[in-house]
DNA sequence: TCCTCCCGCCAAGCA
DNA sequence: TGCTTGGCGGGAGGA
């Protein structure tokens, strides 16, 4: 056994192959396939030194090896190698790119139908794929395991699996795309790309130690796996890796992709995410490594899969590694969709009779291992407590209702931490972050907001109710969260090492992990945070059985105030070093508003839909934490002084806004590609019917609190009429073009948006220091007299602030992509 | 030099 | 206890 070497000419031709512009690959020729003769031995590194320090020896060396191994060759019907010597031999041998992932998953799928019968199921022997394609078992393990994140494959048994070709594609991605879109994949890649934006200003690393202090590792609670119903998962270890699996990360890449726009997504990005949080990139490399090799598998086996392509993306920063995504287009969460691939698919589908728990849960769990019956039980357990608690909640008065920290007592399913709150603070001040952790998750839990009027006979996109997922008085608690927009409900599992973690979310719900570093802004706020915990939680319940009305949505008055402020401040002229160090003041700030996402395990009910209260238990129900309709006046909205403006009708403040987020750097807005086409287009003209809904519309995208494909009207009735998301949004942009193969592309981003209705209306709530909107408006937006440009603010008619022009522009920025 | 990712060790856990 | 599964990171090929 020797050394591989190079083999240009075969290597070549096996790009070739691998680039085949979208036309099916083949199985390559059978002498491009001839393995190794041998296997690798433990000698076989000294073999490859004694080669590499004597041709001849090496010669000798490949001569007998090339005698050896052609008995066994022979055995093995491979036996090319047999009659080759020297370069010929050399030629023989795979090259690396030859035994790439990528080539092997073609071979792989060149085994299988695309869409198999489902009369027929195709299975998988492990044995003889490994056999057959001549690879090691471990690379298949790295195929299946994506294979299976999008349920082309399941595990049948040990060494078994069921291929299920791409019929279950479409379903899993819609719900891939819905958990990205829950899990405000697109608010994290912005913050991580102003982070890297920010940290050119503070290049010394000292910030990122506090960040990490302030989130602590929290990789596993990024950890979730999404299920389709009738697919079932069986891994190995149920438990444990399973949260760190390969599965996992593949989906939450591929979720990446379904939630961007342009669906491009950089290595470095992903990796961030899927590591939990980017602050830990400087402090662990070693995990940002490891990570990024894993998204190489990854990424393989989905080139492979045409799903993904490989570009380079050119920003200010550099060329990075990048990939795009070339799958198919996720239409917008729909339920007409819900249930069409597991009709199809060969897999036990789930059929739509199927609607109790028992049934969600034999679906769900079907496997007799102590973990699912533990989930199953911990389900009914939580959902039961829930119940009770809603129960209460919804005897009282429909007004808003203040809730003390005692009505938290009182249910089961929150541990007394409630009532803790005090010491919780102290404890989160000092750095302990469990303590710290739960009181993120009591925080995630009570931060519903109102709709005050909305068409019942509409769904609207905001309002998919929040499932609650305290975990920390058992291994495993679940929660149902059902999601109106789409019917596909799920179930989320906290893994016991997540317990400890903020987890849940939902599409209204800013998480706001409180932090547990010595961040000094944050001191002052957890009081006020505390208090509108307990004053929110109400709201969450209440709204449990109006969940169609609900708009989730959470406001954090205090801390868009100081935000605001900071905002405010950061924008003003200042020295340079002033404003670098205000920077770093004000990403303290902004971390601390970063949204933590959900964890555990995450399984779509397809089949239990909300509307149907028939068909869902009780229990199930009360399993739901939807929102209510909380009026304005209550004590949450009234935290902040919000003049009579346009946002207050159109319940901005349920939002949990933080337009730092997006305007703070260039560098977001380009982060934040998804220039809405809807908001693009009604400002470009002064003609536009309604520029403040493009503008909210534009902003509620960007923040992640609507789905790209939504739209909410600004008027009072907030309603929601889904668009297509798949509008080329690059090409709405000035001088944008479309992403085009093999060359590079750049488009610009120097959009102008109305503001009329925008975001930053809000900041007149900070009002001591009056003169400061103007800063913002100047920072963060210029105007069409140039950047420089200082904008009049002026006061529209329902009492927010505008500039003169009426008109704001995004900072110009720049991103190149190419394509290899 | 950096990107890419193959390779196989070895631990977890199943049968 | 052997085998399956898969996390993980060293390190080599390639650009």
């Amino acid at each position: 056994l020797k050394t591989p070497l190079k083999q240009a000419a075969t290597s070549q031709l096996v790009l070739t192959e691998r680039q085949p512009d979208c036309q099916p690959l083949t199985t390559p020729p059978k002498p491009k396939e001839t393995p190794p003769a041998d296997p690798w031995t433990p000698t076989s590194n000294l073999k490859m030194l004694i080669s590499a320090a004597s041709p001849e020896i090496r010669s000798r060396e490949q001569r007998r090896q090339l005698s050896d191994s052609s008995s066994e060759v022979l055995q093995t019907k491979h036996c090319l190698q047999e009659h080759l010597l020297g370069d010929e031999y050399e030629k023989s041998q795979p090259s690396r790119k030859e035994k790439s992932l990528g080539l092997l998953c073609h071979k792989f799928l060149a085994r299988y139908p695309d869409y198999p019968s489902p009369s027929q199921k195709s299975y998988i022997c492990l044995d003889e794929v490994t056999e057959e394609l001549h690879v090691e078992r471990r690379r298949i393990y790295d195929i299946v395991n994506v294979l299976e994140s999008l349920h082309m494959v399941s595990r049948l048994a040990r060494n078994r699996y069921v291929w299920h070709g791409r019929h279950n594609l479409p379903q899993t991605l819609q719900a891939l795309k819905k958990v990205g879109e829950e899990n405000k994949y697109i608010q994290q890649i912005q913050m991580i790309k102003k982070r890297e934006y920010e940290h050119e200003f503070d290049p010394d690393g000292e910030r990122n130690e506090e960040m990490a202090s302030s989130f602590g590792s929290s990789e596993q609670s990024e950890m979730s796996f999404v299920e389709l119903p009738g697919v079932e998962f069986r891994a190995a270890s149920v438990n444990g890796r399973k949260y760190k699996s390969l599965r996992v990360m593949s989906q939450k890449f591929v979720m990446l992709f379904l939630v961007s726009t342009p669906q491009i997504v950089s290595l470095e990005v992903a990796a961030k995410i899927l590591i939990g949080e980017d602050q830990l990139e400087d402090l662990d490399k070693s995990k940002f490594k490891t990570k990024i090799r894993r998204l190489y598998d990854i990424a393989n086996v989905l080139s492979s899969l045409k799903l993904i392509k490989k570009v380079h993306v050119t920003e200010e920063r550099g060329r990075k590694p990048a990939f795009k995504w070339t799958g198919p287009e996720v239409l917008p969460n729909t339920q007409d969709t819900k249930l069409e691939a597991t009709s199809t698919t060969s897999s036990p589908p789930i059929s739509e009779s199927i609607t109790s728990k028992e049934q969600c849960s034999k679906a769900l769990f079907p496997s007799k291992g102590k973990q699912s019956f533990t989930r199953h039980s911990s389900l009914i357990k939580l959902v039961k407590s829930i119940e009770n608690d809603r129960r209460k909640i919804q005897s009282a008065p429909t007004s808003p209702v203040k809730i003390s920290a005692s009505t938290y007592q009182s249910l089961p399913v929150f541990p007394n931490t409630i009532a803790q709150f005090p010491a919780i603070t102290k404890h989160q001040l000092e750095g302990q972050s469990k303590t710290a952790e739960e009181m993120q998750m009591k925080y995630a839990l009570s931060s519903p907001e109102p709709v005050p009027k909305s068409e019942p006979s509409q769904q609207p996109a905001l309002s998919q109710p929040l499932g609650v997922c305290p975990a920390s008085h058992s291994s495993v608690s679940p929660v149902i969260l059902p999601h109106l927009q789409s019917g596909v409900s799920y179930a989320i599992y906290l893994h016991p090492s997540q317990a400890h973690t903020v987890t849940t979310y939902s599409p209204g719900f800013m998480l706001q992990p409180l932090p547990c570093a010595n961040v000094t802004g944050i001191k002052s706020n957890n009081s006020k945070v505390l208090n509108k915990i307990t004053t929110e939680e109400g709201d969450i319940q209440r709204g449990l059985d109006e969940p169609t009305k609900s708009l989730a949505a959470e406001e954090r008055p205090e801390t868009k105030s100081e935000t605001s402020q900071r905002c405010l401040k950061r924008s003003q002229a200042l020295p340079e070093t002033n404003l670098i160090k205000r920077r770093k003041s004000d990403e303290e700030s902004l971390d601390t508003s970063l949204t933590f996402f959900p964890s555990g395990y995450l399984i779509p009910l397809t089949h239990c839909t909300h509307s149907n209260k028939a068909e869902c238990s009780t229990k199930e129900k009360a399993g739901v934490c939807s929102l209510q309709h909380t009026a304005y006046s209550s004590p949450i909205t009234g935290v902040i002084p919000m003049p009579a403006s346009e946002l207050k009708t159109v319940n901005i403040p349920a939002f949990h806004i933080t337009p730092l987020n997006i305007m703070l750097s260039p560098n977001s807005i380009a982060a934040a590609p998804v220039l809405s086409n809807s908001c693009l287009n009604s400002s470009s003209t002064s003609s536009a019917p309604n520029p403040s809904s493009s503008a909210l519309n534009f902003m509620l995208q960007h923040i992640g609190l609507i789905p790209a494909g939504v739209q909410i009207p600004a008027n009072p009735v907030l309603q929601h009429m889904p668009v297509s998301s798949q509008s080329e949004n690059i090409s709405h942009s000035s001088g944008s073009t479309n992403v085009q193969e093999g060359k590079v592309i750049k488009f610009t981003f120097y959009s102008p948006i109305n503001e009329s209705n925008c975001l930053f209306s809000l900041q007149p709530s900070a009002p001591k220091e009056p003169q400061e909107p103007q800063a913002v408006t100047e920072n963060f937006f210029r105007t069409p007299g140039g950047p420089n440009t200082e904008p009049a603010l002026s006061a529209n008619s329902d009492g927010t602030q505008r500039t003169s022009q009426g008109t704001l522009y995004i900072p110009q920025r720049k991103l190149e992509v190419s394509e290899d």
